[in-house]
DNA sequence: AATACCACTATCTTTTGGGATACTACTAAT
DNA sequence: ATTAGTAGTATCCCAAAAGATAGTGGTATT
């Protein structure tokens, strides 16, 4: 590696590890494609994870200006969570993920 | 989420993330897309990785048929590291993540 | 009025990731 | 023969991630 170039996109790489990476948050994302959810939904789209740790990792998904925490006017209480325009342009990434992920499931397992 | 589809799809992206997750693997991966590398050549690539961690991380890489260790038939000892084909399949993902990954930076700090 | 669902919060504990540091065995160069 | 480089291994330690479990304050349902 002889150029700062390509130190740069290591470091781009980390960041968005940073972002979609841990065992919840690329998963939340990736539901939130979907549709926008409320809070025991995505708990239950999600099987295993905790309230402590959805909340935690919402609050920093919002923080990272992906997802948009809104209290439904229509009945009150009623939090949903959606994406934000930025969090939906990860749509694209994460569809290639999961394709990805498919292959991957062969050759490892095939 | 009504059908099981989705949540299939959840479960690639968890895995897909815990391939290229963790503070390392994304940017290992990354290097590698540039050309194949010796032990120390990566280790000085990404700067403060310990030994213990980069030696760990390339066998976890090499359990998943990502990388290849191989013995430099010219020299003895000298040891290099490449993508497999599989490993090699990786790389428009690579790619995409770098893109997003500057786009991310303009949005949240711009 | 009681039950159940919603959206959390609080506390405690365990697990995992990964840094710090030192050391080893081998090779190549001077 | 000594020094420097390569490719790791061995221990120890610490902080962050996340699970387990229980509880809270509100709303809607019957």
């Amino acid at each position: 590696m002889k150029n700062k170039l390509k130190q740069v996109q290591l470091r781009d790489v980390q960041d968005v590890i940073d972002i979609i990476g841990g065992r919840w948050r690329g998963a939340i994302l990736a539901s939130l494609c979907d549709k926008e959810k409320r809070f025991n939904e995505l708990k239950r789209d999600l099987g295993s994870i905790t309230p402590r740790t959805l909340t935690k990792e919402l609050k920093y998904l919002e923080l990272n200006k992906l997802v948009s925490r809104e209290v439904d006017v229509s009945s009150a209480g009623a939090i949903s969570y959606s994406l934000t325009k930025h969090g939906n342009s990860l749509e694209p990434l994460i569809g290639q993920i999961v394709v990805w992920g498919q292959k991957h499931r062969k050759v490892v397992l095939g």
